[in-house]
Formats: C-alpha cells, sequence, structure tokens
DNA sequence: TGATAAATTGAATGAATGTTCAATTAATTT
DNA sequence: AAATTAATTGAACATTCATTCAATTTATCA
C-alpha cells in the first residue's frame, strides 16, 4: 500500500532539465538550486532522489551517452539490409541531424571528466567500445553479403571512428555554417571512401 | 623609481601553479583559494594580478595553447631538410613525448570551455587554424622540394589533423599502456601513409 | 635618508554551494 | 476512515567561493 512510487520518472524529469540548462550555461554553471530554481521545485528533493550531485552528474552522463548511443540506431526498414543499414549509420553520424540530436559541448564536457573521474571514464569506454563492436558487426555482415570489399574488417572500424572523433572536435569550432556543411559532407564521403562504398542518392538523400 | 615590477614572473608561476593543481584535480576543482594555499600566498593576490578568475583562466588558456604549440616545433638541425623537419613533427605528434609535455585532460577541459566562452572559443580556433597553416607550408615545402608527391595540400593536412584529433580522442581513455603504444604506432604510421612518406631509422628512432 | 611605487597581507564581504533533517502534503490500500 | 508510504517542502547548516578594500611590507631611485 502508500503511494506510489514516481521515482525513475521524476530522476529523468530531473536530468532532462539538468541537461538542458548544462547544454545553455555549462556544466560547471549548472547547480542543483538552479535546476530545482527552474522545476519550481525545493532544492532537497533533488537530493533526495539522488544522493548526491555526484551521483546526478553519473546521471547525466548515462543520459548523454544514451542519446548517443541513438545515432548508430538503424530503422527498422533497414534492418534487413545490411548495406542500407550502413549506409544510414554513416548518414546519421555525419549530418545535421547529429546536432538537433545531440549536444556536443555537454558531450565534450562529460567527456572532460574522464580524466578525473574513474566511473564516467568506465561508461565512456564501455560505450565507445560497443560502438565499435556495433560498427565492425555491420561491416562484418556486409563482407558476408558480398556487398562490401574489405580485408581487415577491425581496422576499418577503428578508421572510421578516428574520423568522426576528428572530424567534429575541429567542426565544433566552425562556426560558418557553408563551411560546416561542406567539411561535413567531405567527411562522409572520405568514411564511404574508406568503406569502399559509393554513396547512392536513394539513401544519402 | 618605486619597486620593480615583478608583475609577467608573478602571473606565470600563478599560472604554473594553477595548471598543476588543475591537472592532478581538474579545473572545476581549482579555485583561486587552492592556488594560493598552494603558493603559501594570499588570495587577493592572485585578484590582484587577474582581476577576476576568468581572467586567469584565460591566462591558463593561453599556457595550455602555448604548450600544444611546441609539438609543432622543429628543431635547429631540421629547420633546412623539409623532409626532416616534417617527419619530426609528425614523429612528435605521435610519441610519448606528447604527454610528458602535455596534459590532455586539461586541453579536453578548456576544449568544452569552447562551446560557451567566445573568447576561449577564439584561442582555440585561432591556434588550430595557424597550427593547420603551419603544417600546410611544411607539406608545401616538401612538394617544391620535390620529396612529397600530393596532389592537394590543403585535404592532405586536413585529413593529417582530424587523425590527430580522433586519434587522441580514443587514446585518452586507453589504460593498458601497451595498446596504447601500439595504436600510437599504428596512427604515426597512418600519417606516414596519408603523406605517402616512409619512416626512416634515423628520424624515427 | 626619504620619497615612491609595487608587492603582499589580512580581514571582511555577500552570495552560492551541496547537504541535513524534521515536518507536511498527497496518494493509495485495507 | 485509518493506515501506510512516497512526494515534497522549508528551514537551517557549514563551507567554499570570488572579490573588496584598507593597511603594511619591501624594494628601488633620487
Amino acid at each position: 500500500m502508500g503511494r506510489k512510487s514516481l521515482k525513475e520518472a521524476r530522476k529523468k524529469e530531473i536530468i532532462k532539465v539538468f541537461y538542458s540548462l548544462a547544454k545553455k550555461n555549462g556544466l560547471e554553471n549548472t547547480s542543483i538550486a538552479k535546476i530545482a530554481a527552474k522545476m519550481e521545485i525545493n532544492p532537497s528533493l533533488i537530493i533526495h532522489y539522488f544522493q548526491t550531485r555526484e551521483d546526478l552528474v553519473y546521471g547525466l552522463v548515462d543520459y548523454i551517452l544514451d542519446k548517443y548511443k541513438l545515432i548508430y540506431k538503424v530503422s527498422a526498414t533497414h534492418s534487413k539490409d545490411s548495406r542500407k543499414a550502413l549506409l544510414e549509420i554513416i548518414g546519421n553520424i555525419f549530418s545535421k541531424k547529429w546536432n538537433a540530436l545531440f549536444d556536443d559541448g555537454l558531450f565534450y564536457g562529460c567527456y572532460a571528466m574522464t580524466f578525473h573521474d574513474a566511473k564516467v571514464r568506465d561508461l565512456y569506454k564501455k560505450l565507445l567500445d560497443s560502438l565499435r563492436q556495433m560498427l565492425i558487426g555491420h561491416i562484418e555482415q556486409c563482407r558476408e553479403d558480398g556487398v562490401l570489399d574489405v580485408d581487415d574488417v577491425e581496422t576499418v572500424a577503428d578508421n572510421i571512428f578516428v574520423l568522426i572523433d576528428g572530424a567534429y572536435f575541429y567542426l565544433s569550432l566552425v562556426t560558418d555554417k557553408e563551411e560546416y556543411e561542406q567539411r561535413l559532407a567531405k567527411y562522409r564521403q572520405q568514411a564511404l571512401s574508406i568503406l569502399h562504398l559509393k554513396e547512392l542518392s536513394e539513401v544519402a538523400g
């Protein structure tokens, strides 16, 4: 008996507000008090759900990495066609959709924490490694289906990831919209060339 | 008359302590009070030299980016030989020297600030662009000297930078020393292959 | 030696921080 | 309606923060 627990839903609400405030003002400028003020609740309620600020931050990292994972999601329509699936992933990664879905500033902000927080480092490492495995799987599948001609799958996947990380590191500093899009297209092109894949209009849109 | 000004030297001392503390504990955990305590001086003295914490952070960013620049420095002995100069730069970038000279955690920590601080963003952008120009110059020189066969110098330089940034992004999460070194060697190899250069024992050591 | 200017201290400020605990409100079950 | 459990509040806490200002120490020059 007693009242129904809202714990998980409430925690998510809090983290979402944390995310939006940190996105706007930066991680270090977003305090528990400010989150509470924005939600018009008492700061102690946030502590009630997350015992410490540390735990709250871990929650945010989880949230961010979950979003990040979505970039690599394959839509149901392409799940049977390994070539289309791979093209969709590459397309998602090097598209403007990314920016709508995801905030690079927070991603790098939390990434910076990995250098001093073992837990955050583990979360990042595990996610990045799992994404690597996922991409390896896709490429492997393509090779088995005979639509891809690569010799060393792991190296190819690594090259793709280096390209992604390196591309966005500099891109995040490019404010000129046109230059940004040109570079993005170029990097996508390069990813496809690493895979020995040609972009098709049907998928590349 | 009056006392001789120690301003610049003192500012540098303060920033060095700031750097070492932030390297150990993270940027957000390093306050003016802690820097002062470490130096056994009064916090107000730090404010006396840097009017605000903001300015102190800008000083740190300058300091970090100056260090970063050193990676691209060419030693006097190679300054006349464009091929050796380029090989030295590539060697420096993908070497363990980097880690001794430079703290990646702080570099990324300050990088994360670029998303909310226009001044920091400009400092980073200007530095990265100048390094790009520098590398372009080296490659250009190599081509003129006939020791390099590349068609689009700018693209090649961009590829190198993408490789660097992408490589270190993931490398920073690799704790296993052996894997770290293997990857590093692989990425250096890849840089040389982008340049159509073969590693020589004399330089690569 | 005395004037001058910079270095440095020391005390104090108010604001913001994360966190505590007890008290209260609200929903759900018997 | 009474009991139970969770949600939420509100007040208080000690700490830390960046920053202020006046006072003092220290070096340098005439």
